[in-house]
RNA sequence: CGGGAUGUAGCGCAGCUUGGUUAGCGCGCCUGCUUUGGGAGCAGGAGGUCGCGGGUUCGAAUCCCGCCAUCCCGACCA
């Protein structure tokens, strides 16, 4: 039935009216009645689940240990470092009141952990001999951001957030680098994304960083995503907060370190980067239900489909899929197919008394059509195989996106075109006010230095003057 | 902070211009019966301080003033 209140609206009419709708209908979040606010509902908090367990596996087999520092920061703690105080000041939120009274000093809320972990570093380093430390925590940070974006930008939002230290600027940097492959393999492998991995332009560092790193996505409305982060600070931190270690040879130093992170904004990429119009497309290796089995029939032939639902079931789930018996008997398997295809998951599986008797199953898969019958007898491994090629396709599906939606330009018109649907590679004099400029007119800023870019010079896109970085760089509107 | 919009049942909306009995509709929810291979049908039922505070009036969801909140588009940002 055409019913209009059924269904999303399409992403061509209204990408974010898409969007907003889907993240909702799907039951993945609701609105907190804080503005910017949102209670993530286990559905949606499953994904998350699944991308921090898979990447703090990484974290941690690459000698890192969690901790957990505490939420509220003495506001003098921010100001020690002076660009990372003008980075956030305005958008703390914080408490100058408790316990009935006013505070001596006000407490933020962390916006960010740099400086508490700095100041505890501080305290626990003093020889070459406790580097590196290598530190993570998972937690919560608020940021009184002016637009808030379900997932992508709100005012509370969970992370990790690793913060290292080392000797020397070389052991700093290659741990920036360690960083960013976490990043990178987590989005290519685990959420089927194909994002870009590169520096970040001076005018886009973090504040207080001396180099910046990222993963930039591409979103199915050829925006950009930055999917994760990771900084190079030098000794920034290090001389704010007294990180010092006395060297083998008895000299007292300052340590090199770095921060990086990767945030539920990731949950809104994957949304972004694989659903279409009927709703959620997730990646097997993210999807809380990867398999979802739909009874069909009633009364008399519920009593042979339910037990061979069952069956299956603990078949399935005993080969290590991650399913789902859709068993609500008062709903119409039509509704339950539309159902689950809204909330994204691979596969269906449907069995009813027509199957049972020919000792099958149908299969259906969320993309692509029709549907097939499979056999009982081996479809544990037929699912199996169908989930790996799923997400394989995924990942294959969004490289061909993004690479159909990025030009190589040499002309100013051929920019603005291409920013306009996607992303351009392009020379760039490397100027901030260069940049400014180009964003004021396409809304489009350079997303990234991409590691992998061939070394080449030219002039810059804008402004003619020589290239500054030795390659092209990546443009695009970004979220 | 600039621009736009909206606040009426869990959700989506109508009613407001031209004030007037118990404030409606769809979906959802509850009960019963019938149904179930692509969003089921019928019958009955529950559910509302009409965002908040003033004002005008015999009478305000409706008119006037003020406030608050949220959403969307930009600037800021993971």
């Amino acid at each position: 039935m055409a019913d209009g209140h059924r269904g999303i609206t399409p992403q061509r009419e209204d990408f974010s009216a898409w969007y907003n709708e889907l993240v909702t209908k799907a039951g993945l979040v609701d609105r907190g009645p804080v503005r910017g606010t949102m209670v993530i509902r286990p559905y949606g908090y499953r994904i998350w689940e699944l991308l921090q367990a898979d990447l703090d596996e990484r974290i941690k087999a690459t000698g890192h240990q969690n901790a957990y520092f505490p939420l509220l920061i003495p506001e003098s703690y921010l100001r020690r470092e002076a660009e990372h105080i003008e980075g956030f000041a305005p958008e703390l939120a914080v408490v100058t009141h408790a316990g009935g009274k006013d505070l001596d000093e006000p407490l933020v809320i962390r916006p960010t952990s740099e400086t508490i972990v700095g100041e505890m570093m501080a305290k626990w380093i003093s020889s070459h001999r406790d580097l590196p430390l290598l530190l993570n925590q998972w937690s919560n940070v608020v940021r009184w951001e002016l637009r808030p974006r379900l997932f992508l930008r709100t005012t509370e939002f969970l992370w990790q957030e690793g913060h290292t230290a080392h000797i020397a600027a070389d052991d700093a940097m290659a741990e920036t680098m360690l960083a960013l492959a976490f990043y990178q393999d987590l989005a290519t492998q685990t959420a089927a994304m194909s994002p870009i991995a590169g520096e970040k332009t001076p005018g886009e560092r973090f504040a207080g960083a001396e180099r910046t790193f990222t993963i930039e996505a591409m979103m199915r409305d050829g925006r950009a995503l930055q999917a994760g982060t990771t900084h190079f600070m030098g000794e920034n931190f290090a001389r704010a907060f007294g990180i010092q270690y006395t060297s083998s040879a008895g000299e007292l130093r300052f340590c090199n370190t770095t921060s990086w992170g990767m945030s539920s904004r990731m949950v809104g990429g994957v949304i972004m980067t694989h659903g279409d119009d009927r709703g959620l497309v997730l990646p097997p290796a993210l999807a809380p239900y990867q398999v979802v089995i739909v009874p069909l029939g009633r009364g008399d032939q519920a009593q042979d489909v339910l037990p061979a639902a069952i069956d299956l079931a603990a078949r399935l789930t005993a080969a290590g899929v991650r399913t789902h018996l859709d068993d609500r008997e008062q709903l119409s398997p039509g509704f339950k197919f539309n159902d689950w295809e809204l909330r994204g998951v691979p596969i269906r599986l449907e069995l009813g008394p027509r199957d049972l008797a020919a000792g099958t199953s149908v299969l259906a898969r969320r993309l692509g059509e029709g549907k097939e019958a499979v056999p009982l007898a081996s479809i544990t491994e037929r699912v199996v195989d169908e989930l790996s090629a799923f997400q394989d396709m995924l990942l294959a599906r969004a490289t061909e996106f993004r690479e159909l939606h990025t030009a190589t330009v040499d002309t100013w018109p051929q920019f603005v075109a291409a920013v306009a649907r996607g992303w351009a590679r392009a020379f760039h004099c490397g100027q901030k006010a260069c940049e400014d400029e180009i964003k004021a007119e396409t809304a489009a800023t350079p997303r990234c230095i991409p590691l992998d870019g061939e070394p080449e010079t030219g002039l810059c896109i804008r402004c003619d003057l020589p290239s500054a970085y030795g390659k092209r760089l990546v443009f695009g509107r970004a979220y």
